[in-house]
DNA sequence: CATGAATGAGTCTTCATTCAT
DNA sequence: AATGAATGAAGACTCATTCAT
């Protein structure tokens, strides 16, 4: 039952979705009172794996820069494996409109305890050209998350692990020379 | 009838958007043979009006990259404004699974042609600190895609515009000192 | 669509009730948000009926006792020929259990400022043996109510108007001799 | 498990019932085949009760009129301990339409040979004003049955057993004077 | 042309009943 | 024998679309 987040999931129909997870209809509203609180289960558990990849692939490796560029290929790798993911994101914000934030957000702002000490680290070590620490790691975060999301709205792109590489490359040092 | 994309807009009763633009349901069908129709019509607005906006800002100075800043900022401003397009562009997707590729891709392919040569300039120039523009243009779309998308699904952040500035100055020169 | 009444109308599908009115399910719910607002739409209009049946017959005489008498009899007349209304009041408690009180009883508690008066008539011009004119309405009251009830409960008694004569004779005399 | 009468029952969820007996719901089914079953098991209880209740009150006089009267007594008493009984009644034929007769008309058209004798003894002994002692029963009946039931439909009357007496005394002697 | 009342397919959800443990 | 997880038929309600006026 744990595994609606693999599936396409989309704006199925709940008879689909019993028939996908091999249960009866009735038997899916015995582990989730509504449609909508299956659904955010499935997003939940997507989000938590997401963090349990990615803080393992960093978990790796020591130096700062390293650990973020660890995260940031997991980030994208995790995505090129589980598409559905991003699915929920958006369907989250298309659907429950309503909803304060989106999760997928109060978990990135969770975890922010986790990236800020590295850039800051890299500041203290005077290897950052920013200023704001907190800026670069919303930059990063930004060029992941719209990686992820544009790979969805265009099909045809190459695969997110392909251009993490150039793309982390231009994040640490830009496009332009000097 | 012309101005759908400027309302929140949403999955939204045809009544609603009946309502809204002051005439009676059945006309709207006069003008639109299907929901889905009148909703394409509507993004399809949207993205002319983006395009448009960033041309005409980028029209207004001549050097490459300041060209590319100022079409980068145009982008981020008009979403500051026009927030229910990217609702709508992330809506066709939630909806409209089935469609083949998303209308804001098939408009960024198209404008392709419009910025790539400003990527190739610089690196005639000598500017270029990466080998590829392609791949140059492709970071600076996901930037400002990614982060007018997180914009919407994170209602607290600080304005688009705002970050503008110090989103396209990491574009250029990277987080990393040297 | 104002005929709900004169069907059985029972525990019915909504598909049901649209059928037999001839429509289509969505336009029940055009006239009446909810099931249940229909069912007390019908509810209400049988009382109205039955009490518009009623009063017409009473006022057709003079006499106090002659006028409970007139109205008792179309009581019961109006029941023979809308049985439907007696299951309505009766299921209005089985589904709406909820609800404060029934709706034939707030109909009883306003028309008693119509029958009352008769009692107090009857009691001023020495005729009434008991000394509460309330109580006596009341068992009136009961009388006809539980008549029409227990008709409907056994298929097979005899019609109720034919037993309103002697129904009112013991209300009237009482079965005891002296 | 015999005690469903007792408490409020209604239409009630098959999970409540089996929680209500502190048993498992299968075991609801070991003893009742459906639903249905259960519940005119519980009805048939009640009116079991209800007959016992009645009939040992009636047994305690000797005169036939004092016996009608202390049944009427007991009867109303009985209600106003037990008034799911007549929930169940009212349920039965809004639930079960279906059925021919109810349950209660069955069990009063079998005790007709219990109290219909009475009032023959009446007639014999030349006490009887009305000529026909089916008839009285008849009323008697639909007094008690009436009152029963608008109690159950009017929460805020007063109790059965406070007006048995006045009920009883215009059953006898009627309201009007001569 | 414009309208909005009518339509009915489609969906979520409940709950009596079954049956493997 | 007892249990309660699983089932799926049934039913209230929504809303895109049509068409008579």
């Amino acid at each position: 039952m744990g595994v609606f987040a693999a599936n396409g999931y989309r704006l199925a129909d709940c008879q689909d979705i019993a028939d996908q997870a091999g249960v009866g209809k009735g038997t899916v509203y015995r582990h989730f009172s509504t449609k909508e609180a299956l659904f955010s289960a499935s997003l939940r558990e997507g989000m938590e794996q997401l963090r349990e990849h990615v803080e393992t692939a960093a978990a790796r490796v020591e130096d700062p820069l390293a650990k973020l560029k660890a995260a940031f290929h997991a980030y994208l790798a995790f995505f090129d494996e589980t598409p559905a993911l991003i699915e929920l994101i958006l369907l989250e914000r298309a659907e429950f409109r309503s909803l304060r934030t989106s999760m997928y957000f109060s978990y990135s702002e969770a975890d922010r305890g986790i990236w800020l000490p590295l850039l800051q680290q890299l500041k203290d070590q005077g290897r950052l050209r920013v200023d704001e620490p907190d800026l670069a790691l919303d930059t990063l975060g930004v060029i992941a998350f719209g990686s992820a999301v544009s790979d969805r709205l265009n099909a045809d792109g190459p695969s997110l692990s392909d251009r993490a590489e150039q793309l982390f490359d231009i994040f640490q040092s830009g496009v332009i020379r000097d």
